[in-house]
DNA sequence: CGGGGACTGCGACAGTTTGCCGCATTTCCA
DNA sequence: TGGAAATGCGGCAAACTGTCGCAGTCCCCG
């Protein structure tokens, strides 16, 4: 098939099954789609050439994807950038988007969720609002990743913080965010 | 203490209740404190005099807080707005921080949370930093209090929206009869 | 370069809490 | 007033938490 005209698309993943599942699913879709497993790959690849889109998960390797955001953006600003993440939280998202990210994804999306969100517009004030509050599980979730991040990723500091032992915040954040 | 250069604040949520205790505590700690229940209250207050920094809820009887966020951004881009609601989600963070909100935060969330929020990223030296984040289980605590106040009182309905089963509930609130 | 000191990941084990059952009473309205 | 819904509580297995220990990694400082 002809990559002359197709939208090139840029995904980074550590997960290298996931890469393919849905680098496979977004090429059927008509992209150009190149795939890094790490932060300084994707730089690589978008210093010799920028892609249109970009599809990031935050659990990187190493530094986090929220810094790859600024570092794709400062190379080419019209990068259209969406976040998917297995460890989604708020204040993950507020950051992404502060960054300059389109729209932000928890994990499991399917290639057509990743495509809407890619052309999603800017501030749309019709989206509807919860109907149900957080439930325990989501909340404790969303504060524990708030706080983690104001201590800059440092467990210790934060479970001491939280008056919770360093080893049940650790157990807590090997596992997945509550879902609701 | 000089009341000449007090930053004016605008709160708006349809809690009344929540207003006081929220408005009063950003008083003391030397905002200017206005409130409004409802979005067409806000945006009068707004046109006569556009305050520095905004609180808003999200469901504000009628049309989401999520439009006021950009109608009062159309009458003072200034104004540094920080959502805050009881009914958090990633869809409506993302798309408050696109209509230009400065932050998102899930209630409960004290004072000091606040400040953070309208501080971050915006460095204004003014508003101090020391913030000590509530504990896993007084987040809790306030949380499930405030759900069984909207469902007024009903312990069943409550741990059906919280997604906790119903004997768990009534051993946490046998267990803290309001302690802090 | 060699030591602290702090952070991290993880196994193990006992003590606590939760999920889930069942059942006897109230409460609440249609 | 009849029945659906809510409540209070006992009990048990499963899941979770608090603790301790240990090894490995970083980083700063003398």
């Amino acid at each position: 098939m002809s990559t002359a005209a197709l939208p090139s698309l840029l995904l980074v993943d550590d997960d290298a099954t996931f890469c393919q599942v849905l680098g496979l699913a977004l090429s059927r879709r008509g992209f150009d789609v190149h795939t890094a497993y790490r932060s300084a790959t994707a730089l690589q690849l978008v210093q010799t050439k920028p892609p249109e889109y970009a599809v990031v998960d935050l659990n990187l390797a190493g530094d986090s994807g929220l810094g790859l955001i600024a570092e794709l953006l400062a190379l080419d600003p019209a990068i259209r950038i969406v976040v998917l993440t297995g460890y989604a939280s708020i204040a993950t998202a507020v950051e992404a988007i502060k960054l300059g990210a389109v729209n932000y994804l928890a994990k499991p999306a399917d290639a057509d969720q990743v495509l809407a969100a890619l052309a999603a517009t800017g501030g749309d004030p019709t989206i509807p609002v919860n109907v149900r509050p957080l439930s325990i599980g989501r909340l404790e979730w969303e504060h524990i990743q708030r706080v983690l991040r104001e201590n800059g990723g440092n467990i210790s500091a934060t479970a001491r913080q939280l008056g919770m032992h360093r080893r049940t915040l650790q157990r807590k954040l090997a596992k997945r965010p509550v879902k609701f």
